[in-house]
DNA sequence: CCGTATCCTCCTTGATACTG
DNA sequence: CAGTATCAAGGAGGATACGG
């Protein structure tokens, strides 16, 4: 019979990663507009708070998700964008935006 | 389960259906062993207790990803197949899981 | 503008026991 | 075998205030 293996899969990678309610929706947001600033992307993104935002592009960008650009004036200027791993993510979720749109 | 706004795009559609710990996991287990039955699925799907389990099905069953096949026999015989809807949703964590095991 | 520091709530998840 | 019924715990997420 077709026992399946116990061991972790790419699927429980990914969701170990980006799990919880809003790093897909972060993500996806950048992609939209990159080089978005944070007080956008808040705004983008329903009703976060800024603590989870900035919670969440803090292990976004430690796991190599997203690119943090700080540009060291006042008032303080930092964009987001998509690093090359961040990139190779989005044509997945390109499909699942559309499946989502299509099927639900 | 997961409460993302359900207006704004294809991935927060997704993602209020399919979001939390385990639906993901779930259904890629059934896609892989097609007719498993519920202790079968529990014992493949790292440490779920029953209890999640019965109610992820439940939700997913209602969502229409899954197929409760029911033989009403004693003792209890159950095969959890996809929809015709969770199919169409496996090209994309096919995706995903190579994606997560190259990448990650 | 872009965060940090606290404190707190509630919801998900887990543990345990039980049943047709 | 395939669930239900409870109750408890923990942590993700939220509210609010403050700072460089």
């Amino acid at each position: 019979m077709n026992q399946v293996s116990q061991t972790s899969c790419g699927i429980s990678k990914v969701m170990s990663q980006l799990g919880g309610k809003w790093k897909f929706l972060i993500i996806w947001r950048i992609h939209q507009n990159e080089g978005i600033r944070f007080n956008q992307l808040q705004r983008d993104t329903n009703g976060i708070t800024n603590v989870m935002l900035n919670r969440c592009l803090k292990e976004l960008t430690q796991d190599g998700f997203v690119l943090r650009k700080d540009f060291h004036s006042v008032p303080p200027h930092v964009e987001y964008y998509l690093t090359k791993q961040g990139k190779s993510f989005i044509k997945i979720m390109e499909a699942m935006n559309d499946w989502g749109e299509n099927n639900l």
